[in-house]
DNA sequence: CTGATATCATTTGCGTACGAATGAATTTCA
DNA sequence: TGAAATTCATTCGTACGCAAATGATATCAG
């Protein structure tokens, strides 16, 4: 091969120090998110993701404050204000002053809001099987490990 | 043991048929996805994830238009609209328009723009190992591979 | 050639997501 | 006790992300 084969072969070459989008993280779990995202709406129709997961938490903790829900949902307290606001509109939360202290706005769950969330559950399976449907059993299980890590 | 205590036993007790929202796919994901974007905010403070993907496949591909942009990283033409917007006011695009095809919006990248990337992707690097830093380098090999699939 | 269809782009409306600023109430501690 | 710091909530501004509607252009089929 000639010196001048080398310099060719260089420049016509996929650069190795090159930045390859569609190998980072951060370009993968943003389409895995947006994945799972439209999933979610071609089974759940009235209630989006964080919605979702924060009637569920409710569910789960009971009456809570806006902000320690949002807490335990991954969610600021901008975000979980404008989430409640419209699970309130849907009569799936109840707002309510905390007598002792009076700066927090304690959530609860309606009858509403549970019955929609009994019926919602069994859909939600779904949608997590769906998203993990491109892999195996024991895939799912060290992705779902990998995952919480970097979560 | 009486008839009273297996009632309330089965109150209390957490049911091993309960949806554990801290173990859906989707729940992880979101936080997964939220912990890159604030890792990417902390070192990239002039760009968002959006806004670099466009700029580094756009360096990638050369001029292309507006909507084939969109596609090439995962946005619809609303969004790759809004972040084409602020990378032409940050300078680091030229907008034209194609003149066989008159509906066409023709981006392409600026002196500015890759100048900029340039100096950007060492960052980039460093976002990506600090996201996947929980995990050994046998596990980032084998969570790339999966979530690739996922997404 | 022309009408139906498809493509490209824009706009509007809604829903996250977060930083920053503000105000009210509570807690800490000097 | 009383001032400083903290906590809870709200509001504003900016930026995705997507559905749906609209308008302009291009292509295709009869």
């Amino acid at each position: 091969m000639t010196g001048e084969e080398n310099l060719l072969k260089l420049v016509e070459a996929e650069p190795d120090e090159s930045y390859r989008l569609q190998e980072q993280v951060g370009f993968i779990l943003r389409k895995a998110h947006q994945r799972h995202v439209a999933i979610f709406a071609s089974k759940i129709t009235d209630l989006t993701p964080p919605q979702f997961a924060a009637l569920a938490k409710l569910a789960d903790v009971g009456e809570t404050s806006q902000n320690q829900l949002g807490t335990l949902v991954a969610m600021d307290a901008a975000t979980i204000k404008g989430v409640i606001d419209r699970l309130k509109a849907r009569g799936y939360v109840d707002l309510s002053k905390h007598e002792q202290d009076k700066r927090r706005l304690m959530v609860s769950l309606t009858a509403e809001g549970r019955q929609a969330l009994e019926k919602l559950i069994a859909l939600a399976q779904e949608i997590t099987e769906e998203t993990l449907s491109p892999l195996s059993a024991k895939e799912v299980q060290q992705f779902l490990r990998l995952l919480a890590k970097v979560a």
